[in-house]
RNA sequence: GCGCCGUUAGCUCAACUAGGCAGAGCAGAGCACUCUUAAUGCUAAGGUUGAAGGUUCGAUUCCUUCACGGCGCACCA
């Protein structure tokens, strides 16, 4: 248990002395008309507003308060802004005014009912004719003129956060806009918002280690998904041509400033589609979040500006090598790349192959180049078990995964649909395992059943939801575009 | 996992190249004040300096270990 600090103790006493008065520090209701943006966004340009005309009752939060003797000042801040409130000893009485003098801090939530006025200075107002408190605050908030600045205590009680730091809370309304901007996109175009396990008996679709749990009643291990992919397709199989959800994925990886274990995907299927539909898809969705949210595609991204008005940059995995590094892997043997690799101190994980170089040569010189946005496609087989052959090129697969701003944004394929090929897909993912990589795949029977029964040909298109938010909010952070990041316990 | 930095009052920060009684602003308490807005004036208070150990007459300061966080690198679709 915490140490109680002497602020703490203050406001416990507080709390006595206000149920000594009988009056409830936390009652049930208080019926508001009105919010201080609405309010303040009406009278904005008002500047002769007639005496006890314009009456409202708003509720808030009690940010300042500036006490003059017989009439006090304060702000309060509800979900939509602060405005000042105004309170005379005359109108309210002396037992009120005293009561809220005294017993009411910065902190507590309150209601007041009164009129909408400009003092002198032509600051709005409302002149309280009545007030109540509403929640009792035991706990002192953060100093009113810097704020929150502590990161640790900012992820950790986010709340606090939220109260004392606006910018935060826009954040995450814009978070909230992206997202319902891409739903409405994607219900415009005809595609259906489905919910698919988040608990499976086998994992796949993405590359990664998973957190395991159990099932006690059924006596078996379950896996929270790293993606909703293969069950996705599935139903593509069973006739939805059209489907996407939002996936919140879950990977036993490491975090950093783009990775958070558990974070929020989009993906998305649509038959008769291949990955050059994706690609226009891609574009659209995200510069149409950035039109719609922000009212416009042309953005700044830590630093950097930043145009994501279609169409973009496209270019092979292969020719970005050779523009960001002149190596041209293609012309080039394995045993060559290899020594290269060595040379450059660039390690492959699992199985060495010309694809896996290819790959890795790809991370080391290009992706931390990618600030327009850029599309790169066409990516090794190797490490792409789920996508459909390049046509004309058995090496590749048609991948393509959209960068901006530095970032991953996604990834895409036309995907794979031939029941035989996935199979054998699989295998070699299966020998990827056996030679130590315990990222690689598993193998899936049912899905593979799946596709015998025949799939369309389909494309698929995954987008990174925190990565996205974290590109048009011009977060540096995922942490600072999740409520609540993960973090070690308290001590 | 590695490296660097940080952790001092409820909050934001000082206390330096020197090891010598730990300080300020805001918030809080008391008094005054009927249009303030980082309200103002006066008064008094507020600390196990992240934890444990070591060096020293003496440690916020130097050393070691640990905890938590940040940044960078590595890992990771």
């Amino acid at each position: 248990m915490e140490e109680i600090s002497d602020l703490i103790r203050q406001r416990h006493e507080k709390l006595l002395e206000i149920r000594k008065l009988d009056i409830d520090p936390y009652p049930y209701r208080y019926a508001i008309d009105n919010y201080a943006a609405d309010i303040n966004n009406k009278f904005a340009s008002i500047q002769e507003i007639p005496h006890d005309v314009h009456h409202v009752r708003i509720a808030g939060r009690i940010m300042t308060k500036r006490g003059h003797g017989k009439v006090s000042f304060a702000h309060i801040q509800d979900s939509t802004d602060q405005i000042q409130i105004f309170i005379r000893h005359n109108d309210v009485g002396k037992e009120k005014y005293d009561f809220y003098r005294q017993l009411v801090d910065v902190g507590d939530i309150i209601g007041v009912e009164g009129f909408v006025f400009r003092t002198r200075t032509g600051e709005l107002t409302i002149y309280v004719k009545d007030f109540m408190l509403l929640a009792k605050s035991l706990r002192p908030l953060p100093e009113k003129w810097h704020g929150l600045q502590d990161k640790e205590t900012r992820y950790r009680q986010r709340y606090v956060d939220l109260i004392t730091n606006p910018e935060v809370k826009q954040v995450f309304l814009t978070r909230t806009k992206i997202i319902q901007s891409i739903r409405d996109f994607l219900n415009r175009r005809g595609f259906i918002e489905v919910d698919t396990p988040i608990l499976q008996p086998i994992y796949g679709g993405a590359t990664a280690l998973p957190f395991i749990t159990h099932h006690n009643a059924l006596d078996i291990d379950l896996y929270l998904r790293i993606a909703n992919e293969l069950y996705l397709k599935r139903l593509i199989v069973g006739r939805f041509d059209r489907v996407y959800e939002f996936s919140k994925d879950f990977r036993n990886e490491g975090m950093d400033k783009s990775h958070n274990p558990e974070f929020t995907m989009l993906e998305l299927y649509q038959a008769y589609a291949d990955y050059e539909d994706m690609m226009h898809l891609a574009e659209e969705i995200i510069s149409n979040a950035a039109k719609e949210v922000l009212g416009t595609t042309q953005i700044v991204y830590q630093g950097d500006d930043i145009d994501l008005t279609p169409p973009w940059r496209r270019l092979t995995m292969v020719d970005s090598i050779k523009e960001y590094s002149g190596i041209d892997v293609e012309a080039l043997s394995e045993a060559e790349l290899c020594s290269i690799a060595k040379q450059k101190g660039i390690e492959v994980k699992g199985k060495i192959s010309k694809g896996t170089l290819i790959y890795a040569f790809f991370e080391t010189f290009v992706e931390s180049n990618l600030v327009q946005p850029t599309i790169i496609a066409d990516y090794p087989l190797e490490v792409s078990p789920l996508a459909k052959k390049k046509r004309g090129n058995d090496m590749f697969v048609e991948r393509f995964e959209p960068y901006a701003g530095r970032l991953e944004l996604g990834n895409a394929f036309s995907e794979l649909n031939d029941p035989i090929d996935q199979r054998q897909r699989f295998q070699e993912q299966l020998k990827q395992r056996e030679a130590g990589d315990e990222e690689a795949h598993v193998m899936d029977e049912d899905y593979v059943r799946a596709l015998e029964y025949g799939m369309p040909p389909t494309g698929g298109l995954g987008i990174g939801i925190d990565r996205l938010v974290m590109l048009l909010t011009d977060s540096n952070s995922i942490r600072d575009v999740i409520l609540f990041p993960q973090m070690r316990p308290e001590r």
